[in-house]
DNA sequence: TAACATAACTAACATACGTTAGGCATGGCG
DNA sequence: CGCCATGCCTAACGTATGTTAGTTATGTTA
């Protein structure tokens, strides 16, 4: 107790841009402009800072865009984990879907700029930086895996579904959306809930004559 | 006797590359690598020729990757249009929605490197090509919010859909697939049905309790 | 054979990029 | 006060890129 307590700016120099800084203003530039698009001198420019500079905090160009991908997967990751955990424990198949849809869909579109970034650039990055990120990348889609298979175990899914398949066509689908979503033309929830409605009962009129 | 018949290279000067060729080796390169991962010198090794060369067929890169998104979609467009019309006149809502799905998929992944080329750097590049891209591109969307509208209008689809809404998630989740497609796993038609199945019915086993 | 267009080549340019080395200011701590 | 780490700056490097100008080889045509 006699030591000052750690107050909330204990290691932030007031002026300083700083590592997360940096971090920051490069995930929004990887998501608005795409890997090539951004160089280091575009992210120091944005930041405030010299393209030198950003050498004291990273090692590389790719350390940058690694972590980014990173941390992008943790945001999605934790927002879907949250979302399923947030559920009644009797909820039904449905409702957990539409909950793991919509966190997904809000991760990218409303959240996080990390995750946003993720998803615009993983395709066009060098592949060491790729593999990097394949481990998280793997965690979490065991995460949608475990989700899935336990519906259809409990026979919520039709059967015969891949599982694999599955998922690689959900957030493939909800992923493109970062490509032409516009707010002005409705929400992220909105479109959850559009997704969630195609997905779970299709589009065909129920025709059952 | 005298003149020699013209054979079937009469203008294919044996050894030359050509602008044909040298688009065919860069849609490939663009699919593979993406718009920032390919360089001219790289197209013109892989064509075979000196990159100078290049400027003799095209006046810039940009126009060779313009060049190869507009094909791109006119593929596609073609591809989803003859399957359209190969329907029998009768055809249900189900079943012009599978061939329309089929064809677009087919494109991507089986007939045309243009095709999928585009999908791959429509993302990357300068704005310019882009907007030089939009009115090929709408043609084809013009194609499907058609479809898609007539089988709304009989009452085929599931009333209040938004059309253009679902067309953008249609798309979107076929292109999607571009990134992850293995023909090892399985061939682009099965793959498909499987769209066409989850879209069209959903992934919820009927329960009416 | 002479003339010509086609399709390529060589060599160089300016620019932008990732990266490095060394220097300068600031603020906490002994 | 003096020390030292933090966070940034300046200046330059080598390399890759898109692009240009001038040249050469080849096949067709008159």
């Amino acid at each position: 107790m006699a030591d000052i307590v750690a107050n909330e700016t204990r290691d932030k120099p007031r002026s300083a841009v700083g590592r997360e800084g940096v971090l920051n203003v490069a995930a929004r530039l990887f998501r608005d402009h795409g890997y090539g698009g951004v160089s280091l001198r575009k992210i120091a420019g944005a930041a405030g800072i010299k393209a030198g500079s950003i050498y004291y905090h990273f090692g590389s160009k790719d350390e940058i865009v690694a972590a980014i991908l990173d941390e992008g997967i943790l945001a999605v990751h934790e927002n879907m984990r949250r979302a399923i955990e947030e559920q009644p424990a009797n909820a039904g198949a449905e409702a957990l879907l539409r909950a793991a849809i919509g966190a997904h869909l809000r991760a990218l579109l409303d959240v996080s700029d990390y995750s946003s970034a993720n998803v615009r650039i993983f395709g066009q990055v060098p592949q060491s930086v790729r593999d990097a990120n394949l481990p998280t990348r793997r965690a979490y889609e065991a995460e949608w895996d475990n989700l899935l298979s336990r519906l259809l175990d409990a026979g919520a899914l039709k059967a015969g579904l891949d599982i694999r398949r599955l998922r690689l066509m959900l957030i493939g689908a909800l992923n493109a959306t970062l490509e032409w979503f516009d707010p002005d033309r409705g929400s992220a929830d909105a479109l959850a809930q559009t997704y969630a409605d195609v997905f779970l009962h299709g589009i065909l009129a129920q025709q059952e004559t």
